[in-house]
RNA sequence: GCGGGCGUAGCUCAAUUGGUAGAGCGUCACCCUUCCAAGGUGAAUGUUGCCAGUUCGACUCUGGUCGCCCGCUCCA
């Protein structure tokens, strides 16, 4: 059997599609771009990880609560954040330095220049311009014309290499009350999950009784108007997000970094993920974010190259210090054994839900050489897999069927089950390879007409071989099974 | 955002110089069938991405628009 290696997502993509994993959004009116649905496999499987996440960061930590904060926010949160200030202005880069710079400020200052040259006409001309920028083309057009007809340079590198002027608009807007039109009510949808943890950081000390180190875990939406967003579910602009913040002493910050980073990567193997096809990934120094002081990601080896799944953060005291500052509130923790006051230290830990969803299908996904044939299947973990177990009678006779329906029926409580008899045997049996299901249960006349207890054949996805086990012991087998399942290369 | 390519049934594709769409696979039903998609019979599905124009007539020509792919750019 060979290893499959993809050198795109197309695969993927059609499997997803023709198998109900995940369409595009608005298909009907011509797709919304960047923007995808999950279907009926699909949203199983998402669910899945989000459970296996949801679990391994609260029911597994005594020190980790849950939260579900909501998707608006009040408009401060975003000042405080840095992403108003960020993400709205327009912003003109160097080539040669590769900095980039506000379009306006840009033009200030060379105004200034002339000013202190003794220029006031030319200034004045120059500021008239500036002044009314938006009203002959657009913003950015009239920045970038007055930048082009003043040859205005970079401040550093001194080079006359710009990039078009453009606006960063990341934040999605809407607008706040029903008869609202007017920018006085404008709100965003959150661009990032994390504020709605931070904002809530004061309650859930004085009501969850935790004391630091302790963290917050959240799963949500977050929207992003991303200048290119491309590449299936990895680059979205509505995408859900797998966030912990955890809340640390100063001084422990680093220590706790470098913990984490290691810990969520072992989650990602533990999830089936080949090792191989994991790593993590410093960021350098000068790449960081606004609010960083470390921060690596950790990567997988999509078809599309390695790409960020999750992203760990040392977040330092920025966020909750910030809204110390907008909100007027305080945010210091007090240690009573220390007798010390302090504003924690944030580590940050960051997946990508949909990241993670596509990651789990492209590590899953084989074709192999089956008697001339081709086997297209999803070896994923069985606890991820939407369908644990499809239950079939071998062909469409009373005495099978019977049998088949009495085991869906028995198995159904504890597990996603599939009764199926269509077709022939093998034809199921490709069909749930395709969706993953780990386990096929085929009742036969050798089953049924045996003295004693009735037996089944359980049929595995991995390697299709089979075992004869009593009906009985379907569950106990299946439970076992995929306790002790483990990825082959 | 810029440049290039593409857009016909769920999927892969076909349709002679413009004459109002077909096949295979898949899906569904019935039959057959004692374990790995390949038996038989039958059925459903398309305002040819969308809008407009040229034309007696457009899937086929023109423009716009939307979406997808590749490269560049971007990713605070």
């Amino acid at each position: 059997m060979s290893v499959t290696h993809l050198d795109n997502l197309d695969k993927i993509v059609s499997l997803s599609k023709a198998r109900g994993f995940i369409f595009q959004s608005s298909d009907i009116y011509g797709g919304l771009g960047a923007v995808y649905d999950y279907g009926p496999l699909g949203a199983e499987l998402k669910r899945n990880i989000q459970q296996e996440w949801w679990k391994s960061m609260t029911q597994l930590h005594d020190n980790i609560v849950g939260l579900d904060a909501a998707i608006f926010m009040h408009p401060r949160t975003w000042e405080a954040s840095g992403h108003v200030e960020g993400f709205n202005d327009p912003m003109i880069d160097d080539k040669q330095s590769n900095k980039r710079y506000r379009a306006d400020m840009l033009i200030e200052q060379h105004i200034l220049k002339l000013r202190e040259k003794g220029k006031k006409d030319k200034a004045d001309e120059i500021q008239h311009l500036l002044d009314t920028t938006g009203t002959r083309k657009g913003i950015c057009e009239d920045l970038y014309e007055i930048i082009m007809d003043e040859e205005i340079r970079a401040p550093e590198s001194g080079a006359f290499d710009w990039t078009e002027v453009r606006q960063f608009n990341l934040m999605f807007k809407t607008h706040y009350g029903a008869t609202s039109s007017g920018e006085d009510d404008a709100i965003y949808l959150r661009p990032e999950t994390a504020q709605g943890i931070f904002v809530n950081y004061k309650n859930v000390m004085d009501t969850a009784r935790v004391q630091v180190p302790f963290g917050i875990a959240q799963i949500g939406k977050a929207f992003r108007n991303e200048v290119v967003a491309r590449q299936f579910v990895f680059r979205m602009r509505e995408f859900e997000q797998m966030e912990m913040q955890y809340f640390v002493e100063p001084g422990t910050d680093q220590d706790e970094y470098e913990k984490w980073l290691e810990a969520r990567l072992n989650w990602h193997k533990k999830m089936g993920v080949r090792e191989s096809n994991l790593r993590t990934s410093p960021h350098p120094p000068d790449k960081l974010a606004h609010y960083a002081r470390a921060a690596a990601d950790i990567q997988y080896k999509y078809p599309i190259g390695w790409q960020e799944v999750e992203g760990i953060h040392n977040r330092t005291d920025f966020d909750l210090s910030r809204h110390q500052e907008y909100s007027g509130k305080k945010m210091e923790y007090y240690d009573q054994q220390k007798q010390e006051r302090y504003i924690p230290y944030v580590i940050e830990t960051s997946v990508g839900l949909d990241r993670t969803t596509l990651m789990i299908l492209c590590d899953a996904y084989r074709e192999e050489e089956v008697d001339g044939d081709t086997r297209t299947v999803l070896k994923m973990n069985p606890k991820l897999a939407p369908t644990k177990i499809g239950i079939f009678p071998l062909i469409k006779k009373d005495k099978l069927q019977n049998l088949a329906k009495k085991i869906e029926a028995d198995l159904r409580d504890e597990f996603n089950v599939l009764y199926d008899e269509s077709g022939s045997i093998g034809k199921r049996y490709r069909r749930q390879d395709e969706a993953g299901t780990p386990f096929c249960v085929t009742v036969d006349f050798d089953g049924v007409e045996s003295d004693g207890e009735d037996t089944v054949t359980i049929r595995y996805r991995d390697d299709m071989t089979q075992d004869r086990i009593p009906a009985a012991k379907v569950g106990d087998f299946v439970r076992d099974k995929m306790k002790n399942w483990s990825p082959e290369d």
